[in-house]
DNA sequence: TCACATGTGCGACAATTTTCGCATGGTTGT
DNA sequence: ACAACCATGCGAAAATTGTCGCACATGTGA
């Protein structure tokens, strides 16, 4: 039943699944304001509807309105993206996935942050022993 | 000229452009092979030319046959990719997204590559001194 | 209780995407 | 020279996606 999120959905259907990744969760107005050349209202209705009728979504009544959420769990969502990047992009090589992220970083990496990404790693190494 | 490469780009469109930096170039009939649930080879031949009308592509004749490329470079679209998944599923946390990386790892990370890793990261902090 | 604001559901139309088949043209081997 | 093969280009139809407006329901406050 859980459909392929990244190589089965419309444009409309992708932007709006991550925007409600992004949130974690949100309304029909949440999501419309966070979109791109937003289309009504109406509209961005009718695709969280069929999103949720695909089984990507699923909402809850919050008073008059409905808060939609992912179906699938963040974690796995975010799993199944991060190994079609590194499919696509990287070769599988999470050397290279590494190297790119550490360039990505937009200069708020603090120093800290690097020591604790150091440590990470190293518990990793001492992990890989047993 | 350069479009959004993540948000503009139809199903199918986005698929083939997947297989086209997967494999750097590729022919229609590659193409066509790497596809999910393949339409017919015209349709692959229709697909890769609007892309390069849309710009994505170009194409270089090789004998009777094109050769695509992408035309916006691997590391700018990938570059492009990982701040787009960076936003979606890390709320920007590049430490965050090493996590997920390191457990990315299905065990072919040797421990020097895992040196090698420290290592970039500790060349990162000393630039930021400067 | 009645206007009003804030929601949803749905049907119908518009636009875009996806598909394919057919015409055509260059290459190769005989 | 001419099949047989491989490739492209393009037009038109089918399928999917995207759009919106209208009808209806519920909560709210004068």
């Amino acid at each position: 039943m859980s459909r392929k999120l990244h190589t089965e959905l419309s444009k409309r259907e992708r932007q709006i699944m991550d925007v409600i990744y992004r949130k974690k969760k949100a309304t029909a107005k949440e999501v419309m304001e966070k979109i791109p050349k937003p289309p009504s209202y109406s509209t961005v209705r009718k695709l969280l509807h069929i999103l949720e009728q695909k089984g990507f979504l699923k909402h809850v009544q919050d008073g008059l309105k409905y808060i939609y959420y992912p179906k699938i769990p963040h974690k796995k969502a975010m799993r199944s993206a991060v190994r079609q990047l590194m499919e696509t992009y990287f070769d599988n090589s999470v050397e290279e996935a590494m190297t790119a992220l550490i360039e990505y970083d937009t200069g708020d990496l603090s120093d800290k942050e690097l020591d604790r990404l150091i440590h990470i790693i190293e518990k990793k190494k001492r992990e890989d022993f047993k």
